[in-house]
DNA sequence: GATGAATGAGTGTTCATTCAT
DNA sequence: GATGAATGAACACTCATTCAT
């Protein structure tokens, strides 16, 4: 007998992921402590062990919501007409948009990964699943002659995921890198892996276009 | 006067440094405890402070050296005659012929990076030296008619090295992740982006040639 | 709301407050671990740093309580129709009365009013709040004809705190010092001091008495 | 066969007592570190132990030291032809001239006797021997019909070091405590004390010049 | 289910003392 | 005798977790 219903239960978990997300967004997962986040999400220590086990749980859960919400956000890409510009509208969302403290909740994550076995394993799932989606989707792509990349698409997805990783990675390190910068350039070179030259420079000014909408 | 000579001083803190690196890179910086650490390298706890003043001076430290090192290694590259082989060289020695516990610890030090301004400043002072030797390479390039790259070389420059950071963070996350698998085509791209198409097939089978040397 | 209430919250003070009084006593400030101060308490180090931030915060709690106290125990003297048998209790109490330990805690006290500003302050605060109202008192014994004084008021206010404080001196540093037994003689020279000289037989019989009935 | 020449040996003991006194006396006993100790006294840690077992040795050699240097300065007091004028200049010497630093450490050596029995005996014992050496004292003054003390000579002794112990109390605690002030009416009294009304004004002239010619 | 005071093992660091040189 | 690097048992304090209310 649920004594909670479901779902108030997943409305205060997430409650305490996003209180959670903040305080170790500022002080990292392990400077961060369990007074610190109850204090942010407004609950006793006594009720967050109610929703749960520990903090080694509440960091997986943390991990594996954003993890989750990455993946998701690949999905679209199959459907887009653009992918270029899908792509970019990504980017620009992770990192641009996105509050400073999340990038680097996200090497914060990554750095996880390394020792928590259930947090690897959420880790490489999602990055797989990525990965064969975006595999997937460039096999497409060449069926449908819109791409002619210059490895087959698998290499290709990996190479393309890299450069997203890079572009993530230095985003979190230097909150003085300008990610929006380089990110044009990034797309043309993502261009160029997928052999989409003949449509470049439609999809620059796209691109750029788009971004000056967002500055303005 | 018995007093500590220089080189030993200097010996003593790089082999307590050496065993730190083995208990962070095991554990992360955080979950390490000075235990370990004394443990590790065979010294008591007042030892070590001889040689450090604290956890976190010794975080500092490895850190310090780590992109000390790291800034070093990319010297060389100047000097080569075959700069997409030097690439290579280096790639391969920080993801490949590294053992796996050094490309944790280089996530642990980027997380670190994140919070500790301390390391911050050593991380970001490494990569701005190494981006700037990096575009001034390939200006040079560029005027001794070496290369023909599609963007200005600053912004090449900063796409390698993107590049680069992806690689060290795949590799650093996940420990089946094949590094040496895709660095050919990771090559050709750089060569791609450098404009040194004509001599691309050349430099891959050089590059090929060379690990598959090490692997016999 | 199982909230700790103020009252509960004041009574552990009081009772960490007493259990460290014996332990202070006992080793001193400096020599007492917070180990010895939790289990002559009875609680855990946890708990105790709920009542108080640190052990240095102890450490002025315990002299505060104890000057504050020593303060009120002179408040009544002004009331007093006889004051030379007032002071006689108040000496009493402290000197007598009071278990050893209290007394070796209070050179504790003043010792460490000697380095620690925040003792010090309340310290000397009592010290001068004591003496005033001491003077006070006299003038008015003065302008009522019951005293005259060989010095001013506040010299002889001054002269008589300093043979409380050698007395007090002594009793803390000597367990085997008979306070009682020079009391009376202490008495009278205060009486002396005071101008009393009329009175003194009177007043020496009083005490002596009520020494007398305290002793069997 | 002693390695060390007795008069090297008891030199070199010497120093350390001065370095320690300024260090015990800036710092008290149980903050001041042996190497603070050694800092100061120019001697290496290792050295240090060559002349003494313990820092509790040197505590407890401190101590024998300042009281000895105290119980020698009343020796003198036998001999002088005006007693008032001889403890005047005893009492200047403590409570005035003296350095602050080194009121502080009697405090500090006070609060040690409490605990420490090596330097209780000492405490003690120097105490009873000033006490005995004034009631002696005393003693032939009242013969030779000098004085008149209203109590015993034993007594009267007694109140006088009480006097003293309270002044050099206040002293001690009290930075800002001018003992120079109330030092003659101090005088006045241990005069009343000793039944020396008829010569009070003589002294107190003598005793005021003496300290006038001091300050000028 | 919620509270928050209490727990106690564990943390980084210190420092009196030792001992190889 | 002297040195000072090394020792390691303590130390004050923290914090994930529990449990009586």
């Amino acid at each position: 007998m649920p004594k909670l219903k479901p779902e108030t239960q997943i409305a205060r978990r997430a409650a305490i992921l996003d209180a959670a997300e903040v305080c170790f967004a500022r002080n990292g997962f392990h400077r961060t402590t369990m007074h610190d986040i109850c204090a942010e999400a407004g609950i006793s220590p006594g009720a967050f062990y109610v929703y749960f086990a520990s903090k080694e749980d509440l960091i997986a859960g943390i991990c594996e919501r954003d993890r989750a919400e990455f993946g998701e956000r690949f999905q679209c890409l199959a459907d887009a007409d653009d992918t270029l510009a899908a792509l970019s509208d990504i980017a620009r969302v992770y990192l641009v948009d996105q509050p400073p403290h999340k990038r680097q909740l996200s090497i914060e994550i990554g750095a996880e990964a390394t020792r928590n076995p259930r947090v690897r394993e959420v880790f490489t799932a999602v990055e797989a699943f990525v990965e064969d989606s975006f595999a997937t989707l460039i096999t497409r792509l060449v069926a449908e002659g819109r791409a002619r990349p210059q490895h087959d698409p698998k290499t290709a997805a990996r190479l393309i995921l890299i450069l997203g990783d890079g572009l993530f990675w230095r985003t979190g390190i230097s909150p003085e890198f300008d990610a929006e910068k380089i990110l044009p350039s990034v797309i043309v070179t993502i261009g160029t892996l997928l052999g989409l030259e003949a449509m470049t420079d439609n999809q620059i000014k796209t691109t750029t276009a788009s971004m000056e909408t967002v500055r303005s």
